[in-house]
DNA sequence: TTGACATGAAACCTTTTGGTGTTATAATGA
DNA sequence: TCATTATAACACCAAAAGGTTTCATGTCAA
């Protein structure tokens, strides 16, 4: 898919079956092939999207013996948690939100 | 882009110039004009970057005279911040992790 | 009514995505 | 040693992403 570091954690959960190995990789250690098993794709995808989220740090293989094993590295996801508390306050603040607008209602009245 | 509905809150926020556009809109409704003249691309790629966002419900277009204002629905948001929840415990329980480590070495050094 | 402004819509272009298949190489296990 | 297993490394492909340009349409303000 790509060659030099170009995908970042934003890009890298934004595919379905990525987000679903980070989740089979949350659990245990697994080889390409396992990982495959898990899916309707071909192992060559497995890998490329492997690669992607290797590239967004997310993911590390280990290679033992003929296998290459991957296991999860979740740091990377706090950058996306660190953009969403900017965000929070629209969905968190409802009720105080509300209130505001109920007061301004009340003082357009008077 | 698109035409029909497509594209989901994950893919909606791994454009760093649809990021922008929701931080932009965080502060204030927005013509289209307006939302493009602060990046370098042009207005018809702008509203492709609208639509989007739209597809996955993070903002709304209503038509004023001969504006499109935009405004920011950040509710969809908390899907990802629900998908990441998941993964909280990997970064948050370091220390308790760390524990365990020093726990078990002691162990095997029994 | 006439420009200037704001948008809509279509056609087109290039690069990236997400896949496939094939071939080659390395470790394993009987 | 030999068949099997697990990957690596390519080449190839259709479609989607992210842009652009061009032209048409609706609206505001004189």
């Amino acid at each position: 898919m790509t060659a030099v570091k170009k995908h970042d954690v934003f890009q890298a959960i934004a595919d379905p079956t990525r987000r679903e190995i980070l989740y089979l990789l949350s659990d245990q250690r697994l080889a390409i092939s396992e990982i495959t098993s898990h899916f309707s794709i071909t192992r060559t995808a497995v890998v490329k999207h492997l690669t992607i989220l290797s590239e967004a740090k997310l993911v590390s293989g280990e290679k033992v013996g003929r296998e290459k094993i991957y296991y999860l590295h979740a740091e990377p996801l706090t950058e996306i948690k660190d953009w969403l508390s900017y965000f929070e306050r629209f969905w968190d603040n409802k009720l105080s939100m509300l209130k505001y607008l109920v007061e301004n209602e009340e003082e357009d009245k008077a």
